[in-house]
DNA sequence: TTATATACTGTAAAAATATACAGTATAAAT
DNA sequence: ATTTATACTGTATATTTTTACAGTATATAA
């Protein structure tokens, strides 16, 4: 998606505003008023321009025939809800508030088994289990799991998300793209701990 | 609220229906021509109604000047569990009862532009997309699309989700997978009907 | 029987709107 | 120095759209 001038910007942004206050879209003279421009041709222009780019239709021969593709402002209706966690921080994956990136309204029962928060995704070392960069993977914490179930894991301040296989004091964290390596760690040596696991998974295009 | 006559029903579903496609409300004439009026004081009068009655705000003087301000859609659509559909080969995946494999507990919102049902994924034609067979493809019923955009088509009485790409007559079908071959359709020789798009998707582990 | 409400057709004019065309100005790139 | 992209003004016109007015038809209630 093509970039947008400040002018384009603040057309686009005078179009949601206006749709979202009256239920239907301006004018390119209501546009100009609202802009301060003095001729219709300058917001012509600019929603032409939006158009190329592909942030809005023009139905032609249409009043207010405009229609928003791509919106500008994320909207993050924020309702009682499950908070999602960004696989970044060192450290645990904690509920505590500063590491909320945000709450996505969903009930918990959404996937079968019931989950505690979503983990974001980041990297790409689970992508052959359709599993892509800022998904968000449902996850339960347990440390109740077996093997090929995908987990969370800390290792020290290191937090990951796997396919979980131990056999006796072998613990193995197996990604899903040929291009990362499979964790392995000796139990003896050294410690690993069990977040929780994956339950579902959601995306948003 | 004050009941609706059958006529201002169906009036009022057709304006949400009208702008739930196009992004902005319909003429007179419109409704006429969806309705099978042959006058514009038809739609007139059913709006005036409609207004009278607290459904919808006529905005005087502005053209498409509709807002609802009770939907009716929310009445039959609520219940906070979203249908699921199944990607059955022959035809549209239409919301009738008979086609709704269950109902899962979330709300429309749960993606930022909300979405009327999901679709259960068939096959391994979208993979690496990372989009999997019984995954459910979250899809806002929608002409609006754009390149690139992954949409719901029907040609004929086949249903398939698919990358869209158009360049004037030519519709290419695209595949996420390199043992599946694109489908391109010349538009003046074959019709196609974009059914939705997807805005999201979820998958249970 | 006579209103009264619903549900339209058909026509027309005024107003709103899209949109083309001809310019001007400015900053950045070539 | 010239082109190119952005960002407009100002005007005009064809088209779209609202909206008023004059009717017709039918069913229901008073």
């Amino acid at each position: 998606m093509k970039e947008l001038t400040k002018q384009q910007s603040k057309v686009l942004a005078c179009v949601e505003v206006y749709l979202n206050k009256t239920g239907f879209p301006p004018t390119r003279a209501e546009i100009c008023k609202a802009l301060g421009f003095k001729s219709p041709n300058a917001a012509e222009m600019h929603l032409r321009a939006l158009e190329k780019k592909g942030y809005i239709a023009i139905q032609s021969g249409s009043s207010r025939g405009l229609s928003i593709i791509k919106s500008q402002q994320s909207f993050e209706s924020m309702a009682d809800s499950m908070p999602v966690i960004g696989l970044v921080a060192a450290g645990s994956p904690t509920l505590a508030e500063e590491n909320i990136e945000k709450r996505i309204s969903c009930d918990p029962s959404l996937f079968s088994e019931g989950f505690d928060y979503f983990l974001k995704v980041k990297g790409l070392s689970m992508i052959d289990a359709g599993i892509h960069e800022d998904d968000l993977v449902a996850i339960k914490k347990t440390t109740q799991v077996k093997n090929g179930d995908l987990v969370v894991v800390r290792i020290e301040d290191e937090v990951t998300l796997k396919y979980f296989n131990q056999q006796d004091h072998l613990l193995e964290l197996i990604p899903a793209n040929k291009d990362f390596a499979t964790i392995k760690i000796d139990l003896r040596e050294q410690e690993a701990f069990v977040e929780g696991k994956s339950v579902g998974l959601i995306r948003t295009h």
